[in-house]
DNA sequence: TAGATTGTTAATCGATTAACAATC
DNA sequence: TAGATTGTTAATCGATTAACAATC
């Protein structure tokens, strides 16, 4: 439970469960469901009950009724707090090739409390055009523009030989949190944080998980 | 140690380093170093060292020298195999929307030993055209393309709504994997793998990770 | 009350890190 | 030899799951 003013670090894994919490209650709101239990929560997701009983406990200060369950609407809130859902999470995007462009195109984001205001790219043909209804600025422009509009999360799309220079240039100008796809990792200040979005590791999942199935049939 | 026949299976956590190591060791390659000992890695990539060695160990055959280290292009050989690098690993994608569009455009996938053959969507308009050199294809063709081509690995990049109905789809037409980039968790049989490309968690990660460093500051 | 559900403490599991003998 | 590096065993850490008393 997490007591206001004094937040609990609440574990990696939940935080990465969350969303899948979040997109559940909702659902279950439009349904006009008002309360809902661990177990049913639990079984509809495929996690384990004892697992969501304490990750609802570590994300939310709503207890729950036994025998009953939890208000639906008291953890939507609780989590979107949890998420920092109420405060505007604006961000830049850094490398407009063909995923930055998947990105800026991507409306989910909104859902998740995260909003690319801006774009920047190397490519003087990029610069001061619009793609996807965000403005492209050339690069040399990031720590002037950043610092002025306040951003604290940098996504960086650049190539994996250019990204540590963009993230240098990111940590200059303020950012805090920085959603990286480039495939390398990156060396930042302690107190910020790099997510990697690892495109690479998932695939080397799925390779070994079918070179496995493979060397079974033939043993 | 991995002895040939009887692969040991690989943690998750260290298949999922296994990236950083072949691209780190392919660039000495193009340097001209031949040699190379488990702290220098460790020192490059900011992992342990004693995690390197384990992950060299369970990921290759070739062990190495005290005092000097492993010779690279055996540990590039061996991890690729450990990825099944040399088999040809084809996939189709489904929902060839935004961020499907940005997959198949993507050029870094080859790197990674996988290969998109083909796409799907359930907009006739789009059927039958090309996207990024690929051919789209309606959606009801999938079971007969898949079977026919032995594709075994299907990448979802469809809406949440759709998403279980595809991989359902997929599964039946025996696919074997599954790289999964909707937001929701898909049902699948024991032996099929799902992978799931889960941006939201990462968002979920950043955000919280500011909330936390707002609320410091008023404490 | 009886039965389902909660919240928490204890046990288990997997991964990481520390310690150390063996090797070149 | 001395010193760096390897490979492995033991200790630690974090997350998951099991067990159970408290509650409605």
């Amino acid at each position: 439970m997490r007591t206001t003013g004094s937040p609990t670090a609440i574990s990696k894994q939940a935080l990465q469960r969350l969303p899948y919490y979040i997109r559940l209650l909702r659902e279950l709101r439009e349904n006009g469901t008002t309360v809902v239990a661990a177990p049913a929560i639990a079984a509809r997701l495929g996690f384990n009950e004892v697992q969501v009983r304490k990750d609802l406990a570590s994300m939310s200060d709503s207890r729950g009724k036994p025998k009953a369950g939890f208000i639906v609407e008291e953890l939507i809130n609780n989590m979107e707090e949890t998420l920092g859902y109420h405060n505007s999470n604006d961000a830049v995007l850094v490398g407009a090739g063909s995923l930055g462009r998947a990105l800026l195109g991507y409306g989910g984001f909104g859902e998740c409390g995260i909003n690319i205001v801006a774009a920047f790219d190397r490519d003087p043909a990029l610069a001061d055009h619009s793609l996807c209804g965000k403005t492209v600025f050339p690069i040399e422009r990031l720590g002037e523009i950043c610092t002025r509009m306040g951003i604290h999360i940098g996504i960086i799309t650049v190539p994996a030989e250019a990204a540590q220079e963009v993230c240098d240039a990111l940590v200059e100008a303020g950012v805090l949190a920085i959603w990286n796809f480039a495939p390398v990792r990156l060396n930042v200040p302690t107190d910020i944080l790099v997510q990697n979005e690892n495109m690479a590791a998932s695939l080397a999942l799925l390779s070994n998980h079918l070179r496995d199935k493979f060397q079974e049939e033939r043993p």
